[in-house]
DNA sequence: TAGATTGTTAATCGATTAACAATC
DNA sequence: TAGATTGTTAATCGATTAACAATC
């Protein structure tokens, strides 16, 4: 029996960052932690750190074996398996990522999306269902799908995710500018641009009154 | 002459939160870090130390007057001035994103796309042109442009940024998948999706484990 | 072997939270 | 006044980084 190793969140979100990094090298090689901290702008022993929860490790002298690496990261990060989605809320936003073909490299697939907006419902968006809200709950536990994500206006955000958490949905990736409130057990993950945005905000302001001194 | 407080990424990261959250409020009346707090499942003397930083502060037994903390909050945001900004690559993500009005809410404006694909170049995404990539450093030069968007491939996601950079900019919010080195002064902001599948993803896995056994 | 590199223990740093005085 | 609430100083907690022993 294995018991994995606490890995946490700070350490859980730059883990994608270093196999991006490891996919753009030769896999037939070797890679230090000094290098990739290096291209990554970040501290080698972090790296090693970071990298010890994923890897059987490292040789010294010689660093890291770049194909086995991959592997334990993809294999740690799930992305050998899938993981099947729902999207709630088909405008703009929500059909560009129903059309991103780039998740499924993470192991997430989105199958189907539903919206209230009668001109969307019964369309398809590259090649993936739009249905009325009402069938979510049945078509979620019927499909045992895990993970929904909710692209709604911000006030629709929170009749969403209780639908989907009606629906059985252990995790909830919110892009609506909003706050969302969850039961225990599920998790939230928000994707809010305007916590972003604020931080670019600040930089060009800040660029701006060192100017003007 | 004012110098405005050092405030913390974590801090001003959560600043938009406390905005979206007291716009669904009456702005006629108070309300008390401890109601924020509970609200956005944020501990209360967090809340208080934020806001000190951006307000003009509460009033003990009180609490802060809304309508002010809203006012406080944009200000201190930027979002009563405007950023203009120009998009790189106008794929599915760069359009839906060049199409959302939201934005403009939180004081950025695209107001051009750039791509190297024939087919999309010389049309409009929502009223907005989209220019071949030559084009790019002379716009931005000459319109005084400071944020760059990048929805490219990983890939063309370093060569975009460089152009950027050469172009002037002194911001980038960077969607695409890939790690991108800037020059001193200039700020990226990741907006790295697959960073926040990783934890959706190992949340589901950890429940998993938990039910196996 | 000598030296590069890993992996780990200890020190530092910063962010969060607790305690409490100030105030309306 | 009494008590609710702010704002701040001190304590705690966790993450990052430095130091260094282990190893190939």
């Amino acid at each position: 029996m294995e018991y994995s190793q606490q890995v946490s969140v700070n350490t859980l979100q730059r883990l994608p960052t270093y196999l991006n990094y490891l996919k753009t090298l030769d896999e037939n090689g070797n890679i230090s932690s000094t290098e990739i901290a290096k291209a990554l702008g970040l501290n080698d022993v972090q790296v090693r750190k970071d990298l010890s929860a994923v890897s059987s490790g490292g040789r010294p002298k010689v660093g890291y074996n770049i194909r086995n690496l991959i592997a334990d990261l993809k294999e740690f990060l799930g992305y050998n398996s899938v993981n099947d989605a729902v999207m709630v809320g088909c405008g703009n936003l929500g059909r560009a990522l129903m059309s991103y073909r780039g998740f499924r490299e993470y192991g997430l697939r989105i199958v189907a999306g539903f919206d209230v907006a009668e001109e969307i419902v019964g369309r398809e968006v590259s090649g993936k269902p739009v249905y009325p809200m009402e069938n979510l709950p049945a078509f979620c536990r019927e499909k045992g799908i895990r993970i929904g994500v909710i692209t709604t206006p911000a006030q629709a955000a929170q009749k969403s995710c209780d639908l989907l958490m009606e629906a059985g949905i252990k995790a909830v990736w919110n892009f609506a500018p909003a706050h969302i409130t969850v039961r225990e057990g599920v998790l939230v993950q928000n994707e809010n641009m305007a916590c972003s945005l604020a931080l670019l905000s600040k930089h060009l302001n800040e660029m701006l009154e060192e100017t003007e001194k």
